[in-house]
DNA sequence: TATGAATGAGCATTCATTCAT
DNA sequence: GATGAATGAATGCTCATTCAT
């Protein structure tokens, strides 16, 4: 298993104009500030600018359009949460392979941080990955890297208690039922249902199609 | 249990000033046409008259706005498709008590006939349900009459085949679940593996789930 | 030879809502002074509007954009010469057949009156022709017609007095060189050396051309 | 008759620092491409500095904007052409005295090479110099140029064949009529009759009118 | 001289909604 | 009820030009 690579449209960050950069960077922030309290839509090149301190032209010099801002933002959000599941299994013996609850706590653990980091935004990206075909394919494209990750795991598990033989299947309904399950918690305000019951049912669920 | 009410908030249909009535019914056919084609935002008032063959005018004496179009367009769709839920059940012999496999396959079976009624549609709203207050307001009560016609027959179910005790948190976990997977599968073209692979694993999860 | 129709793109002038028609109008004179005092380039669709008295939004109501507008306005232009150029050949005796200096002397008058009616517009269409495929290819129309009419003068003269026998082509260049003078006269200001200098060397040299 | 100055606001090509005079060179030929291609208002200068391979800054430290560009490429342009014209007329026995149908080929013959050389850039300039009032002056000042160049030619031809007085009118209406004639061949595509077939009626229209 | 980031006014166009007829 | 002309704020984006490094 290989690091994530966070696939930078940019050369190395930091190099280059260091004004550029830094600019760059504000731009970022702010985007993502905005794109998710406003949304997508809401959200003009204008207000960017000004909430980033530059002017619209400016915006226009770093990033070709509004659309390249936001998947630039995804993007870095998407790798900071990678590196952050990468470096927790790390830490969890991954070489011993984790397996059973272990497992099913490390995956619905890791979806309810994802969320924490940022779940309007988060939730900007859903409702756009169904609306904007570019979009669409690169939150796709992150989804199938989380897939095989889990695929990983689940091969190198104790064969005898696993449970399924179509792994990818597996792998896919299980990734989708717990980002779902958990966007849908971290999204209603407030909650029908305490969120640790949701929770519990949601890792038995799991648990159990996966292992005996 | 009872027939599903439609929540329409207009009195019968067909009844009253029968021309408002049909004006109505054409601005709401063409709502829903181009809603799905081309979605909310690229739905103009202009271009919605122009398909129903009326006045923008017109359509502003029908609705208070776009968004009232939309709402309109989608409880008549979920109406539909509980009166299909409904009918189902009651054809399956609802008072035996649906369990084990058969209960399972009816809840996949049915949120599979609600996207082919109209996928875009669907796929619009659950876009908007992250984005706009009203249409999420809107679509959390029709999931949880959803939620809550799941727990009745879970409760109705023989219970020591019964394998959860919390029913509520496991009648939320499995209808998202399944909803979202479903809706993964029609919406990911091309679907990255078969259909039936990823239909038969979400059975089996929720199975396995729910059921000894 | 028939009257020269107008190819309006609307239906008949002064049906239908008397408003719109009026609103129509008055953009079209806006736009004809605009257009040619400050050029296609400098004319934005917001000094129109302010020029006309209505609403940006008013304005594209009733043209698709700046180039249906600028066409629209040359269209009636054309128009209005061609009626000018039908009524002023019918008073001097069509039937008989213009020929030698008094034909040459019409086509000379009619291109004078032409640029008299309005130069500034005239240039600016000259300099879109060469810029804008729409544009390009209705003024090329406009010449046909004015080819095709000198054709017909040509070959209902003295075919003894006559001297070229490619009608077309000489009708072509004759066209061209009438055109182009008389632009080039109205338009240098100011003139290197006296309008009438130049205009009785055209005169010579059409004349020579075409007739014994 | 004088070889034609370049009037080059610039010293002698190629003296000085040799490499800012490489690099104006090379923005002068990314800005004719360019300027042909793309068109006046298209052209940005970014574009400009992009296709010469330097930076928009360097671009402003050589040509005070846009439109010094332009008008420097224009002249080079037609200095080269007037060059070709000189040579040309050298080689034919100036001091003989073109005349008759030798004379009028030569004209005719320059026309079309000056727009073989480059027709796009000169359907822009044609364009511009009715929009744009430095460029109508430069342009018109290299056409006194060649009309004082024709005027020389027929004034120093045998007398007794020149058919006309008024040698200005004369030497003005041919060179406007050879030009628009030849620029309208150029430029229609396709040509709505055989080229062949207008340069003979142009050339006998000249003909018949400066000669017996 | 060279660089390229920064500027900000400006532009064409859209669109939900109103309202006089 | 129906009509469709009118509204004007708002949007995404461009571009000639400047200037600090």
């Amino acid at each position: 298993m290989k690091s994530p690579g966070a696939a930078a449209p940019r050369p190395a960050v930091g190099a280059r104009q260091p004004r550029a950069e830094r600019t760059r960077q504000r731009i970022m922030e702010a985007g993502a500030r905005l794109l998710s309290s406003e949304g997508y839509h809401q959200t003009s090149s204008k207000k960017i600018a000004r909430a980033a301190g530059i002017s619209v032209g400016s915006f226009y010099n770093h990033f070709r359009d509004k659309k390249e801002l936001l998947l630039a933002v995804y993007r870095e959000h998407v790798a900071r949460v990678h590196q952050m599941i990468f470096d927790a299994l790390q830490g969890g013996g991954l070489g011993a392979g984790l397996e059973g609850r272990r497992l099913v706590e490390a995956v619905v653990g890791q979806a309810l941080r994802l969320h924490t980091l940022s779940p309007e935004f988060h939730r900007q990206m859903m409702a756009l990955r169904h609306t904007d075909e570019d979009v669409g394919r690169v939150v796709a494209e992150e989804d199938e890297r989380v897939v095989r990750l889990l695929m990983e795991m689940l091969s190198s598990s104790n064969s005898r208690r696993l449970r399924v033989d179509d792994l990818e299947a597996a792998a896919r309904v299980v990734i989708i039922a717990v980002e779902e399950v958990v966007h849908g918690i971290k999204v209603s305000v407030p909650p029908p249902i305490g969120e640790e019951r949701l929770i519990a049912a949601l890792s038995d669920m799991v648990h159990r199609f996966l292992f005996r």
